[in-house]
Formats: structure tokens, sequence, C-alpha cells
DNA sequence: TTCGGTTACTTGCATATTGCAAGTGCCTTT
DNA sequence: AAAGGCACTTGCAATATGCAAGTAACCGAA
């Protein structure tokens, strides 16, 4: 690509990214944070990868020190600790999905429905939205408690 | 990974793109091939994040594996090899960029002009095509000789 | 008020992955 | 024939991970 429009100007963006993504871990937090409604250590320690308590501890440490995610108490439970996504972390949803869409395409065992990757491409801004609205609904929900 | 739990189908999808983009080096490589048009071992090398030797060597066979490359004899020089992005990894664009484009908004230390995500959320599908016919000409270019 | 259970971690240690430096083997060029 | 480039491989020390166990704080019931 070195005809004279787009010079290394991306490449800064992708490294950025990869800091964040490019580790399996983080990226399945985020799964669960945006997608699965997850948002305490012990929800995360559920999902099926199997994650190991110290690692948790680390990326979730990681995570909010990128401003990914806020660690506050609990609201049903002061012990207890939740997780709360960001803007930041809310405006990685189109990158995600688009993600999913992709991998839904070319993983022959995937579990998504056809529909998943038509409904995105005819709505994509519509389908996010549904997306923020869960998110929000979510965690107003928890927050009023 | 046969798991116990049956995932929701969300998780596939993603624990999928993890797989495969889940790992800092591997996604520095499809931006390398997909945004800036390299293609050899000896380009690879000399990006600025300095990947070594041997771990360049175990992704590009991991992504050939998985079917994001091709290794190829490089048409100018029979001794040197060329790694060609599959349909698969083409398709990946709108992720990448997606990803770019939510980089550039919250990386203070970007390099991306504002005018990037203006013109992709303006028109997401012309911007992809654009980034394609560029890697078709990289490609058909190589490949005439 | 003591007790068991829950939650969110931390610690120790064996194993796996990485980074770095130094080869190796096969062309190609001189 | 020699020199150099290219695409790797190998060895080894440093780092990161996975696993099991431990800790501290709190909560609800007896």
């Amino acid at each position: 690509m070195s005809s004279a429009k787009k010079p290394n100007w991306n490449g800064c963006p992708t490294r950025y990214a990869a800091g964040i993504v490019g580790d399996k871990w983080c990226f399945l937090l985020l799964r669960d944070v945006l997608l699965h409604g997850k948002r305490t250590y012990r929800e995360f320690l559920g999902s099926p990868e199997g994650i190991s308590t110290n690692i948790l501890a680390n990326r979730l440490a990681k995570l909010e020190a990128l401003g990914m995610l806020t660690r506050e108490p609990d609201p049903r439970k002061a012990s207890s600790v939740c997780y709360f996504p960001t803007q930041k972390s809310k405006d990685f949803l189109p990158a995600l999905v688009s993600m999913m869409v992709w991998a839904a395409l070319y993983d022959e065992a995937t579990e998504a429905p056809a529909s998943f990757a038509t409904s995105f491409s005819n709505d994509p801004v519509g389908t996010i939205a549904w997306y923020e609205a869960e998110i929000d609904r979510v965690d107003q929900a928890l927050r009023s408690n």
C-alpha cells in the first residue's frame, strides 16, 4: 500500500486495540460484561472457558486501569463487588459485534443463528442500540438496589 | 474445548474470534497484511513492534493453519516466500476497521486523523470496499510478476 | 455471639510461553 | 567460488500462566 494515499497512521489505532483486546482473557471478559450482563468476580469465574482466579484478578485490574471497567461495591450486598462497563467499553460494542458476525460466518461449529448476521447487516445501528439498551437496563436495575 | 456447560449463542463467536485475534501478534500481523500491504517474513519483521523471529514463524504457521493466510513462493524471487490474505481474513476487515475507529476515539496519542472515523461512519461499506480494493491491487500486482 | 458459608482476592509452585542471540540451509548475486 | 540475503530453527534465560491452597472480610442463621 505504498500508493500516495494512506500512510502508516493506520498502525497506531490497531496497536492500541491490540494492547487491550489482543489478550484472550480481556477479550472474553469484555464479552461477559457487554453481552452476558456479568458484573461480579464470581460470575466471571463461571464462564465456560475457566479463567483462573489470579488471572481474573489481574485482568480486572488491567481493564480498570485502562478505563474499561469501574470497580464499585455491589449495591445488593456491600461485601461484594461489581465491575461496570464504562462508556469506553460500551463504545467497543460495534467492533465486538463485527467480530462476532465474522466468526459466525467462518466457525463451522458456531451456535449463532444465521439471523444474527443478517439482522446486523440490515440494521447495524439498531442492533448496537439494542445491546446498549440491554447493558443500561442491567446496570440501572443493579444500581437501583 | 468440549465444555460441560452449554454456552449461550453470543459466547461461541466471541470465543472463536478470541482464539485468533486474542493474541497480540496475530492481531498485528493481520494489520500488516490487511492494511499495510506486507507479505513477506522480512516485511513483518520490520514492523515497529519488533516481533522476534521464532514468534513470527509460529504465528504465520498458526494463521496459515487457521485459513487466514496462504504461504506461496514469491513471484518476484523464487527463494522468497509470500503470505497472502485469504477471503477469510479479508472478511475480517470490517471488524478491524471498527476497532481502529474505537481506538482512534480513545487513544490520546492516536495518529489517525479525525476524518477517519467520520468517513467510516458516513460510508462504512465504501470505506471497507476501498481497503479491499487496495489489497487486491497489491496482490494482483505481486502475482503478475 | 459464634459459626458456617460466600466473596474477592493472594500466594506458591510447576509448567508453558516468550524474547533474545546465535545458528542453519537454501538460493541469488557478484 | 565467495558473499550475502532470506526464511526459518535452536538453546536458554526470563516471564506469564494454570492450579491448588490459603486468607481476610463480611453476612445470615442458630
